[in-house]
DNA sequence: CAGCATCCATGGAGATACTG
DNA sequence: CAGTATCTCCATGGATGCTG
């Protein structure tokens, strides 16, 4: 997760190498979450890391985060653009996964 | 880096996530090399770390390892077509991320 | 030359408790 | 509810030496 990388594959390689990082984009890419949704949803991740993960997530401009000053607090999360061009190489990207999956390794 | 994953996209983040597997990838893309040339080529790699890698990819049918039997031993390495596609994906990822790193965070 | 065995360092992730 | 603050643990990467 280093942040010096001049290679910007590597850079969205370690956007999205975060253990939850796709899951978070994938859940956001079909609508916009608060925390505790996603806690839930994605099952199993403490709640630091999920808002280290999300937090990363925004500063690099993928996703969005709405405060709603009700009480108490609620916020959501939503993908940006950027976050929902990613996600369509993310699609990509499940397919060649599906193949390699599914498909022995022929080489 | 756990094989127990079930989402192909984990999957394949899993196995471009090590931290030179993008950059092996890359410089088989243009030209088979030796393993010695890429360790000269990664600057910086240590032996344990690139065969590890170079095994991982191997495994997952993306790069192809080829013996020769001469004395000293000499062994060749490059992308087998599985690679040449995910290294098409790298290119989108490529110029997704190029975005991300020159514009600012507009969201 | 290619690559394995060993030991060590580091940081990312988990668990838990506390707060505005 | 939505986080932050600590502490711990383990996997990954690094350094070095040995071998067919």
């Amino acid at each position: 997760m280093e942040n010096t990388n001049i290679c910007p594959v590597d850079y969205v390689v370690d956007l999205i190498s975060g253990k939850w990082k796709v899951l978070i984009i994938w859940h956001l890419k079909f609508s916009k979450k608060r925390f505790g949704q996603l806690q839930r949803n994605l099952d199993g991740v403490s709640k630091k890391v999920l808002s280290q993960h999300l937090r990363e997530l925004e500063k690099s401009g993928l996703i969005k985060r709405d405060v709603i000053p009700s009480l108490p607090v609620q916020v959501e999360y939503s993908l940006t653009e950027r976050g929902m061009e990613l996600s369509t190489i993310l699609e990509e990207i499940n397919r060649f996964g599906s193949v390699l999956l599914k498909g022995p390794t022929i080489s």
